[in-house]
DNA sequence: CTACCGATTGACT
DNA sequence: GTCAATCGGTAGA
């Protein structure tokens, strides 16, 4: 048994160290990207590439869920680089990773994933059998990877539950980054912090967001 | 206690 | 394209 789930390891390198998450919160968003969300329970492991985030800032940012200071539900936002925060929305949860603290809290959505690993657990947990949508969009990926309110302020930098980790596959590729405006947030909408990997069809969001929005024409 | 809302999703025209 | 279900967190009576 143990050597099985070593097996399904080795397709993921080393676990990202605090250092990673230290650091400013876009950059850390798009660095992100092509990563390994990787998620062991009882049910056994399931490991998803990043293909899309978002940053949400520490200062000035009202569309972060750090605007208006800390609370009980946004504690884990302000604990150290490297948790997981997870909240409940629309009945459905989404999960962070904090990032560099700078007066306040910051953190990367991740918002959708390529699955790679424990596909049939994704599928019996989601209920359905269309790869394309198992991890496409933030609370479909925590479904998939069963994350909930129990995992909320969970350390990410061990290799417990879960956490993050580089692809050392040799089958990893090179992608380009394309950024566009934030996904569902009322306020802010100028800001373009949402990243992901060109061209990806495990992506979220609105056709008109696949693209970036030209600042200016000239 | 009640009322309102949201970093969403899935069903429907 | 549109729209309502869903429920924990939060604010206010």
């Amino acid at each position: 048994m143990a050597e099985r789930i070593t097996a399904d390891e080795s397709a993921s390198g080393e676990v990202i160290p605090q250092a990673f998450y230290d650091r400013d919160v876009a950059l850390v968003a798009r660095q992100l990207l092509g990563k390994l969300l990787v998620r062991r329970s009882r049910d056994g492991i399931c490991i998803g590439r990043i293909v899309e985030t978002e940053a949400y800032l520490a200062s000035g940012d009202s569309a972060s869920h750090s605007f208006r200071g800390r609370t009980k539900k946004n504690a884990a936002m302000f604990g150290p680089p490297g948790l997981a925060y997870v909240y409940p929305i629309h009945a459905r949860y989404c999960m962070n990773a904090v990032t560099q603290q700078r007066g306040c809290a910051s953190a990367v959505l991740i918002r959708a994933l390529e699955p790679m690993v424990g596909i049939e657990i994704m599928r019996k947990r989601r209920g359905i059998d269309k790869l394309l949508d198992l991890c496409r969009g933030p609370a479909r990926l925590c479904e998939a990877l069963a994350v909930d309110r129990n995992l909320d302020g969970w350390n990410m930098t061990c290799s417990t539950r879960l956490w993050i980790a580089h692809d050392s596959s040799r089958r990893r590729q090179r992608f380009h980054i394309t950024n566009s405006a934030r996904i569902g947030v009322s306020s802010a909408q100028e800001a373009q912090l949402r990243f992901f990997i060109d061209g990806s069809p495990f992506v979220s969001g609105l056709k008109r967001l696949h693209r970036t929005t030209p600042r200016t024409k000239r």
